[in-house]
RNA sequence: GGGCGGUUAGCUCAGUUGGGAGAGCACCAGCUCGACAAGCUGGGGGUCACUGGUUCGAGCCCAGUACCGCCCACCA
């Protein structure tokens, strides 16, 4: 063995080989019928790792490493999605380096050239994937736009169409002028913008011009679609003039006063003029009080043909001719500047023009009633808690969901409409329209949203609608896990598809892993200049390093990223590599047997059976965090520190026994810390005797009974060596055994003790006051639980032996 | 504005039915003997953010306050 560990090239070396073996196929090293099954969220195609894929690729890979140990048939599917809005950016982004736009190559020449980009460019997620050591099944990896994905997504559509939930409407939506489509909400983001709140009168029509209602508003150009001005109905300022009609500035146009619960009188001059047209809010008023809805920006962000003498202006420009006209007349009273929040687009951050726009929807009262049952029955559970309740609060508001897009990337909405406007919805292209017969059929032009056909990904990348084998035997499958914010746009979403599809919930649990911050705190990201590319970690410290590392910091929901916690797994993966090779240097024609004589040999077993079990109880809890601290101190202390030292003069006698048990002993080491750090410790398993099968496929131990009785019977050679350490007193000890490891891990001779034995004493019988202080309190006897009573007698006893040991 | 999380050693953070305040790194001292680009042993260092409450007993439970952060959100 190589006395320096050098992970760089020995991680590379075994991800070919496992792959390349088939290890990390699906069902490999299967003993048992049970089957264990992740689906990896998709990332998109176009994409590069980041921290939270290399954390959610951890952990996942502990699980699924864990369980594949365990003999079960273990699925982790891998995949990419297709990212319609974002791929298409990034395609519009090479265009426009040539002078050109999607428009002068036209539709079928730039999903050409996306595939094209993508063969050459895309897909470099799971090369990353398998550089963390990730043991996904790549040999199934998928695309959701894949030719039979596509035909589940179409199917799914037709399905919902005949179950009466998709409709078309006109409806306010988010309109990025840029991408020139309809967003989703959960595609805007909001930032800080600085803008200028202006108070504007708008007199009333019937009046001298000098009275009227002021209204605030931070987008002038939209008084050019405004058809009335809504107040609170209890807010007596404005009680008279409900009724009255007002003139709204530059168009002259008179709209009436109405009175609406939803406008907040405390905010600006209590009044709202209402423009549904290009609000959200005011949309919902006008349609409830049937107002009509002008349109007056159009879909380019400038203002069209119904803003009058406007049209072709941007809106800055329409919205100063507004407001210089306005002020001419002295009906502008105030200019505040205003700071609030502004919806971007989240690919591109223009700012987002609420339009109403002709656009298909789902429905989601009907399809959400299942999913909420599932959650609030718990035959899905968030982890952790607090996530859950936020999961079913958003499934309960879940508004309906505009699902297309007007984009040229993505899945074309089967749709075709024949002259007459009648639309045949089938998977395979109709040649007659289903009403009329017309054989003139156009299919619609918009795609789907992304997260359309993402929410499929669970059962169609087992080859639903077909009913496959792989259908019946993976699904459904048990674990999801992903970041905070894709709850309500993916994970929730999966649910109710896989309900309605397959009338089965995808999986039992969804972890909701940490949010890995910068290390000064602040979110991770390009624009601040705060990422930190895994790959750099990665390699510098190895693979192992870096998924220890991650893991350690995972425990609450935002983590800071920390390079301290990736060094400390490199220092575990180095001394487990040396204490191997101690071992290893000294068993030339030995053989791993488990059979354990002396006291530290039943000891050290006893402590890994008792990590195993700590181990087994934190991943069944998704408590990876506290995984590695039991991993870490075992190896150090345990193994390192007492073990190791307490056989060594064995070892160098060539003790057969003891080396054989210290190779069995270091086995069950290595497969305890194989789901965290699986290179190193199939690299050191490599070179144990008579060692043909890969530990990625050996079992995991089961629990061992012998051992259990065992864990204290280091305990008296321990406390002699602390007082030893500390007071240079040495203790009288019960047993040959004892004695013999005390002098080979204390050794006394070499020990040059300058402790103190008086602050000892000292020490101890403040401990023994507290403690007989506690135990002659009646209240504490009476109340606290027994175990703990009795934890504190052997606490005394133990102090007053020490103090004994001490001569005190 | 709403939801959630955080505040414990110089730094990064553990602390699982309320019962001796911990780890890693950093720092100091000693050892370094046939695994250890190091290791081992020992040590210093903390009003567990603040204020009340419940309890024999609170880092942990309850109420409130203050900062920090993440997510969500149509306040014109």
């Amino acid at each position: 063995m190589d006395p320096l560990y050098k992970p760089e090239g020995v991680e590379a070396r075994w991800q070919e080989t496992w792959e390349a073996e088939g290890s990390y196929a699906a069902g490999a090293g299967a003993r048992r019928d049970e089957t264990y099954v992740i689906c990896v969220p998709p990332p998109n195609v176009t994409g590069e790792l980041h921290m939270g894929h290399a954390l959610n690729g951890s952990l996942q890979d502990v699980l699924v490493r864990w369980h594949r140990m365990q003999g079960h048939d273990t699925l982790w599917q891998p995949g990419y999605d297709h990212a319609g809005i974002s791929t298409q950016n990034v395609i519009e982004k090479e265009l426009a380096k040539e002078g050109l736009s999607r428009h002068d190559i036209g539709r079928e020449a730039f999903v050409e050239r996306t595939w094209d980009w993508l063969e050459k460019t895309g897909r470099t997620i799971m090369g990353q994937f398998r550089r963390l050591g990730c043991s996904l099944d790549y040999s199934r990896e998928r695309f959701t736009m894949d030719d039979d994905y596509v035909r589940a997504v179409l199917t799914f559509f037709v399905r919902l169409w005949d179950r009466g939930w998709i409709y078309r409407d006109n409806r306010i939506v988010n309109w990025c002028p840029f991408h020139q489509t309809a967003i989703s909400d959960l595609e805007v983001v909001h930032e800080e913008m600085d803008d200028t709140l202006l108070t504007i009168r708008y007199p009333f029509a019937d009046g001298d011009g000098r009275e009227g209602v002021s209204i605030a508003t931070v987008r002038p150009a939209t008084i050019l679609g405004d058809v009335a001005v809504a107040v609170h109905p209890g807010d007596d300022r404005y009680a008279s003039a409900v009724g009255r009609e007002v003139v709204v500035p530059y168009t002259e146009r008179r709209v009436p006063v109405i009175a609406d619960a939803r406008i907040d009188p405390e905010f600006g001059t209590g009044a709202l003029k209402v423009t549904p047209g290009h609000d959200p809010l005011d949309f919902d008023i006008g349609r409830d009080a049937r107002l009509p809805e002008p349109i007056v920006i159009g879909l380019d962000g400038r203002m069209n043909e119904a803003a009058g003498d406007l049209d072709g202006l941007t809106q800055e420009e329409a919205g100063a001719r507004v407001v210089s006209w306005a002020d001419e007349r002295g009906l502008v009273e105030k200019r505040e500047p205003y700071r609030h929040s502004v919806g971007t687009c989240e690919r591109c951050h223009s700012r987002i023009e609420p339009l109403v726009s002709l656009q298909w929807w789902c429905a989601m009262e009907e399809p959400a009633k299942p999913a909420i049952a599932a959650l609030r029955e718990r035959r899905v559970r968030y982890h952790p808690e607090s996530q859950h309740r936020f999961a079913i609060a958003s499934l309960e508001e879940t508004p309906d969901w505009c699902i297309s897009r007007q984009l040229w990337w993505g899945h074309q909405l089967p749709i075709w409409y024949c002259p007459d406007g009648h639309a045949t919805v089938r998977v395979d292209p109709p040649t007659v329209c289903a009403e009329c017969g017309s054989t003139e059929l156009e299919r619609e032009s918009d795609v789907l949203d992304t997260w359309f056909s993402s929410a499929l990904w669970p059962y169609a990348t087992l080859g639903w609608p077909d009913e496959t084998e792989e259908l019946a035997r993976y699904y459904p499958g048990n674990v999801n896990s992903t970041a905070r914010e894709i709850i309500r746009l993916w994970e929730n979403r999966m649910i109710w598809t896989g309900l309605e599809t397959l009338g089965e919930v995808p999986f039992t649990d969804v972890i909701i892993h940490s949010t890995v911050l910068a290390v000064d705190g602040r979110r991770m990201s390009k624009s601040l200049g705060t990422g930190i590319d895994p790959m750099q970690p990665i390699e510098e410290h190895g693979a192992d390093a870096t998924r220890y590392g991650l893991l350690k910091i995972s425990s609450t929901q935002d983590v800071r990223f920390s390079y301290g916690a990736i060094e400390e797994g490199r220092k575990l993966a180095i001394k487990l590599w040396n204490v191997a090779r101690l071992i290893l240097q000294n068993a030339e024609g030995v053989t791993p047997a488990l059979v354990p004589r002396d006291v530290e040999e039943r000891w050290i077993l006893a402590r890994i059976d008792a990590a195993r079990a700590e181990l087994e109880d934190a991943w069944s809890r998704f408590d990876f965090a506290g995984s590695t601290d039991t991993l870490y101190h075992l190896v150090f202390d345990d193994f390192c520190d007492w073990y190791a030292e307490a056989i060594k003069p064995r070892l160098y006698e060539r003790s057969v026994e003891a080396t054989g048990t210290a190779l069995a002993a270091l086995e069950r080491l290595l497969t305890l810390l194989h789901p965290v750090m699986p290179h190193v410790t199939e690299e050191i398993w490599s070179e144990l005797p008579r060692r043909e099968s890969r530990l990625i496929l050996a079992p995991w131990p089961e629990p061992d009974a012998r051992f259990a009785d065992d864990v204290g019977a280091l305990d008296r050679v321990q406390e002699a060596a602390h007082i030893f350490r500390r007071s240079g007193v040495q203790v009288e000890l019960g047993s040959d055994d004892e004695r013999r490891i005390f002098a080979a891990v204390v050794r006394p001779e070499r020990v040059r003790v300058d402790g103190n034995r008086d602050a000892e004493i000292e020490r101890l019988r403040k401990e023994v006051a507290r403690a007989e202080g506690m135990l002659t309190n009646e209240r504490f006897v009476a109340n606290a639980p027994a175990n703990v009573v009795a934890a504190e007698r052997e606490k005394l006893e133990r102090y007053r032996r020490e103090l004994a040991a001490l001569g005190g």
